[in-house]
DNA sequence: AATACGGGGTG
DNA sequence: CACCCAGTATT
């Protein structure tokens, strides 16, 4: 057995174990993900005990994890597939497609690791090898997504869904990287497209095709407002579960770790944080959802 | 079609 | 410092 069979989330079947996984690991590294996956299942067994916590309890859990709507998405997941499933993920498409914080990929994978189903998992992993190997090198572009989904579909070996779409994963993060390609060692060598990679045409391409930073990107991170929403969070975590905070409180706590000049921009962002359903507010005090 | 959304790891 | 990461939802 090659790939990378020490991943937690890979000898289960279990539905709700899948779907933990596959939220966590949405622009999360496989690596970062690992060690917080086992603590939150053992918090949250289940999809009952996931629908019976409150929101704030899940973004407490998922510190370290990033993407904070995805706490709140997993969350309200819960309580939907207990009250329109009673507990049981459905494993049909347009259900899954449904229900908050599931996309096409998320619906495959889901289907193909939880059920055993013939799907195709397209992530940037899938994404990458595809292109290289149909087309060679992704940057410039030969094809578009909708193209490699269709590759990648018609590629899924019957019944072999699950193994298929691990082996392509593993491949692309331990072989086919984004960075290099270990061509010599690659099984699908001798069919690739790319194959031999040099890897400064690879470094070189990637450059000249570098995709424009967004303005939220170009200034430094202490400036943006992805830094600030997340020093707020921190702040609310440490909030004992089901106790608030009063508003003045938390700009004078931030004081230690945001810049003086960005002070009178909070309250500005609670509200934002309040309309994503991370943040729950009760008068002049706030307190997670 | 663009943008927002975290944060840590890597070369 | 720039790029990367088992994407999704909103505008």
């Amino acid at each position: 057995m090659h790939g990378r069979t020490h991943l937690p989330w890979r000898t289960t079947r279990d539905p709700y174990r899948i779907v933990v996984s596959e939220l966590m690991l949405q622009q999360t590294q496989v690596e970062r993900v690992i060690p917080l996956y086992e603590a939150f299942l053992a918090r949250f067994p289940s999809f009952e005990a996931l629908a019976a916590a409150d929101a704030g309890d899940v973004v407490r859990a998922w510190r370290g994890l990033g993407y904070n709507s995805r706490a709140v998405r997993l969350h309200a997941l819960g309580r939907a597939v207990v009250e329109r499933y009673g507990g049981r993920l459905p494993s049909d498409t347009a259900e899954l497609r449904a229900l908050p914080g599931i996309g096409a990929y998320t619906a495959a994978a889901v289907r193909a690791f939880a059920f055993e189903l013939d799907d195709a998992a397209v992530d940037v992993n899938l994404r990458r090898v595809i292109h290289r190997v149909a087309f060679g090198l992704e940057h410039p572009a030969q094809a578009d997504d909708r193209t490699l989904d269709t590759l990648a579909i018609a590629a899924v070996p019957r019944g072999g869904a699950h193994d298929w779409n691990s082996a392509m994963m593993d491949l692309g993060a331990t072989i086919c990287t984004a960075r290099s390609a270990k061509c010599l060692v690659c099984p699908l060598r001798d069919t690739c497209a790319a194959a031999p990679v040099d890897s400064a045409t690879l470094a070189a391409r990637v450059r000249e095709h570098a995709a424009r930073r967004t303005p939220q990107e170009a200034i430094p991170f202490e400036r943006t407002t992805r830094f600030l929403r997340g020093r707020i969070i921190d702040r609310l975590r440490d909030v004992p579960a089901r106790e608030s905070l009063a508003l003045d409180a938390l700009q004078h706590d931030l004081a230690a770790v945001v810049p003086s000049d960005r002070l009178h921009e909070i309250p500005a962002v609670v509200d934002a944080l309040v309309r994503d359903g991370i943040v729950m507010r009760e008068a002049t005090r706030i307190r997670l959802s």
